[in-house]
DNA sequence: TTAGCCGTGTGATTATTATCACTTACACCC
DNA sequence: GGGTGTAAGTGATAATAATCACACGGCTAA
């Protein structure tokens, strides 16, 4: 993915530093910017009315962040975008992009590229919630975590960003107390256990088989 | 849209006709074309193991078809594409696709837009699903149709594509009886009534309203 | 040291949705 | 006209998930 990225960097732009907790932008901002991350990790996430948050991604080095206005008439963000550890991100101008784009037929195809594989995630993830209800989601959430931030430990996959059950529910758009639920009935299978405040994942393909996995590779299985 | 769709035509490519309900690929196979529709209509289908069948979109002229594996190692359909009528499509191979959008940037940047719609259209109706259930998918879906096959009529909306519940269930991923209860609802409450074996929209706003319907408008909000 | 806060855990209850089982309605064909 | 098939409609029940209420533990700031 690093490889399709590098391009981007060719581009004009300017680098943005964002403080763990801060906004780069909120959902209905005027959109100007595309962004790609340099470091850190940024949560996209997005707020509904009732109160409740529905987080979508983390992304971290290599993602690319407000893509989705690039093309729009009144560029508007539908998401928000925080930071979740000090980051660092990069930043260029839609229009800079635009005549870039049209410049250089490869970046277009890179851009092409990437903003397939995230369909390809979108649908899995549509997938997993739809076809397998709050369970898919929960597990979906918890192998795509590991597929991004998994770190291979004695005994399992330790998945290195800290996450309150708060923040996993988001993801899977439940109720923290469900997840809760589901998270201990987990435990209890040993499937999952705790790690200094961290989740480790001792059998990843108790999960994987549950939501009928289609082994769709770690470029599309992933949270980012 | 079709102002997008018209430089493909230019793309050496061939004319596939089909019957209604036969198959123009099935998920699994191997992924050779690029299609867009001609004429007709194409539904666009994922199955289940459990059985069920999750239907996603009815692709109409100027769709794109089949654009998801483009840039895949070993690209394979994940989705069903049926005639749902007598249907032509126009099939441009992979590979010729490839070449044409490295020599013309303008198209890459047409396909770059289209499939940048297509996330948003994904996107809205994940969030109409996961934060207002099934009945979020249901409203969600009916004013999709609406959009997309919808007719002024004196008294309200009416969709012109013939859809028996199941199908609509399966568009919204509930159980046919579910949908079925919720559609009596509706025509209890006179947001909507059949005519002629066909769905009348009589009220589109409480519709909107039920599910904080954002307006995107019709070029993100339709089943296409 | 202790009060306050935050996150976790859990029981009880309610709301939502699926499933099962069956009836009715209608079109089509012999 | 009767038989067959397919879709719609509906009651009863079960499964799933949300909500409400509250207890507990750990951390921290006064």
């Amino acid at each position: 993915m690093d490889s399709m990225i590098r391009q981007f960097y060719e581009i004009p732009g300017k680098v943005v530093a964002l403080k763990a907790g801060e906004y780069l932008f909120h959902e209905g901002d005027s959109a100007k910017y595309f962004y790609f991350v340099r470091s850190g990790q940024i949560f996209i996430t997005k707020f509904a009315e009732s109160g409740r948050v529905l987080s979508l991604r983390l992304a971290t080095r290599g993602s690319i962040i407000g893509e989705l206005p690039l093309y729009e008439e009144n560029p508007v963000y539908i998401f928000n975008a925080i930071a979740q550890s000090p980051s660092e991100v990069y930043a260029i101008e839609f229009p800079t992009l635009h005549s870039y784009l049209e410049k250089k037929p490869s970046l277009a195809i890179n851009l092409l590229k990437i903003i397939g594989m995230h369909m390809r995630k979108q649908h899995s993830k549509f997938r997993d919630l739809v076809l397998y209800g709050k369970k898919g989601a929960i597990y979906s959430t918890l192998i795509r975590f590991a597929n991004s931030y998994g770190q291979e430990v004695d005994g399992g996959i330790l998945i290195t960003v800290p996450l309150t059950n708060q923040e996993l529910a988001n993801y899977s758009a439940t109720a923290r107390e469900s997840l809760n639920r589901m998270l201990s009935e987990l435990r209890r299978q040993n499937v999952i256990e705790m790690r200094d405040g961290l989740i480790l994942i001792r059998d990843i393909n108790f999960l994987k088989q549950e939501i009928q996995c289609e082994n769709c590779g770690r470029e599309i299985c992933n949270i980012e």
